[in-house]
DNA sequence: ATGGGTTTTGACCGGGTGGTCAGATGTTGC
DNA sequence: GCAACATCTGACCACCCGGTCAAAACCCAT
């Protein structure tokens, strides 16, 4: 069980995680095989377990990096910057990110749905303490007239809830919309006046 | 395979509807065990058998009753009502069914996260007609200066993603949120906020 | 009580799945 | 070229899972 040294581990690894983000994203843990997963990757079964000692460390991989990009767009939040401006920022970061990686969306999405099994000490931890950490930013610019009054945390879920549906409720998305639509950049505009309108003190 | 009769028959065939959307909402159709639904119901797994010809066909069961009571909300909303108020209304409902219904909800996300591929009818055609018929309604409050122009699409999105992320996210929500708190009713008091702020003309 | 229909179950089956292993094949430094 | 090590694979295993079936247990009208 090698920790990535040579060009052909790296190579490998990255290509295992990549399949295997494909097929976890689209069939949840126990939906994935590992067959399906070396079949994407064009490896042998047997030889993603030489990189990998389990199904379950794959999964475990995935998921632990993706919590960082996940949480980089909150990070980013500037308390010293203009506070429209940030939270719009916030929320324009976070729909790019379901728009470039909706599969990861959906592997986080399919992780809290099944009640965090896998997940629970990251959120409970890191993404808690972060939520924290911004909803007194955000309370500071509040209490200073510069955004209007709002529960914080509940601001931040609803650019979790907004955003993250286009990644998640793809299939939906696009059956309503039908064709012809570019759901994310629609999503943008309607986003973009949400929040000027919600924000304005 | 009879289809309830007697009084047993509709007794178990709850039952095990119960135990199934239970276990269903929480692992998913594959990670979903017909043992662990047996346990679940307290019957033994061929006897689950004997009242539904297959695992399938008990999934198939529980999301066609689901999808109607997932758009009654929005079948309920008015062309003739109060614009403001319908919109308002058909939130206050939507926040409603995920807080009385989370495993409801959570099966209907897990379905359309990993593509739909047991709704997808169901999806394109009811679902898609449904909201076409109630985009006419907001668009034509709309051009009567009733309500603020914005996407009815996308409005309707908006009011799906913020009142399911409750329910689906609910692990996350919870911690984030910390011990004694009333998501619902907190989330309750936001997207009035949010809402009346976006429609306001 | 008894007989016919309904409901329930233990035992079993075949296919799929995660994981192992011995050995084959490739790669690299000398 | 070759030894030492890294990479890869076919064959295999034990377990799990959805589903079957024959027979047992139960229910109830007569």
């Amino acid at each position: 069980m090698p920790r990535p040294k040579t060009r052909i581990q790296l190579r490998n690894s990255e290509t295992i995680l990549e399949a295997a983000l494909e097929v976890f994203s689209s069939q949840g843990f126990r939906g994935a095989t590992l067959d399906q997963i070396a079949e994407v990757a064009g490896l042998s079964k047997p030889n993603l377990l030489y990189y990998f000692p389990s199904k379950e460390a794959i999964h475990q991989t995935l998921l632990t990096r993706l919590l960082d990009t996940w949480l980089d767009p909150l990070r980013e939040m500037d308390a010293k910057g203009d506070p429209v401006a940030e939270v719009m920022g916030y929320m324009r970061r976070k729909l790019q990110l379901s728009r470039n990686y909706p599969r990861e969306s959906r592997l986080f999405a399919i992780e809290i749905l099944q009640g965090a099994p896998r997940m629970r000490e990251a959120i409970e931890g890191e993404l808690t303490a972060l939520v924290a950490e911004k909803a007194g930013v955000l309370r500071q610019w509040m209490d200073e007239g510069r955004i209007a009054r709002l529960d914080p945390v509940h601001l931040v879920f609803s650019i979790w809830a907004l955003t993250q549906h286009y990644a998640d409720f793809d299939v939906q998305v696009r059956s309503v919309l039908g064709e012809g639509h570019d759901p994310y950049a629609e999503a943008g505009a309607f986003l973009e006046t949400l929040y000027a309108r919600l924000l304005a003190p």
